[in-house]
DNA sequence: GGAACATATTGACAATTGTCGATGTGTTCC
DNA sequence: GGAACACATCGACAATTGTCAATATGTTCC
């Protein structure tokens, strides 16, 4: 059962700045300095908010000399797709 | 822009015992009384989760003399849904 | 090695959330 | 009307969460 792995993903997605940090990334790869100067939050916070979403498997971290340059991770995203299928496959039938 | 409305969306997504309800609905519609026979919380606490998952558009309530049908509500559905697809657009081509 | 930078971790705190028991509201049926 | 039932609301409380400042870790470049 994909439990509470997804738990995890749609509590990843329920709060507004880890939202925001998911749209930059969906226009491509960016560090955490970057995220931060589009944001209004502390560097502690960002980087709480960017090990909750690695930990729902919605990001990656490559890490490139001192920087982390985040990009979406496909996983999380199949996990979160497929159990909203699944819900709502009565759905408009 | 669907802002909150989305955040409110996976916020009522990222709890165990909604996610529980949501998919019992899924196999149809059911009374307060019914899923309260598949949980393990008490009434007022049902109450409250059938709260939030209707104020997120994800559950409706049709009333039928003292009892409530719940059943899943599209619109809802359909943000959750399309949002994802928005932030993963550039993912998979 | 040391300064400068990017990110992670820690500890503290306030705000939010999930839960409960008790009570309120509205409906059905005698 | 009154008992029985389904659901909602209220007030309280513990657990979780988002945030910060301070500090730690690891990297680059002089």
């Amino acid at each position: 059962m994909g439990g509470s792995d997804t738990i995890r993903i749609f509590k990843a997605l329920g709060d507004e700045n880890r939202l925001y940090i998911l749209r930059l990334l969906n226009k491509g790869e960016l560090c955490g300095c970057e995220l931060l100067a589009s944001l209004d939050i502390g560097q502690s916070t960002l980087s709480h908010h960017m090990k909750i979403l690695g930990e729902a498997g919605l990001i990656n971290c490559k890490k490139v000399g001192k920087w982390c340059r985040y990009s979406l991770n496909e996983t999380g995203w199949e996990k979160a797709k497929s159990e909203i299928m699944k819900i709502t496959k009565s759905l408009g039938e």
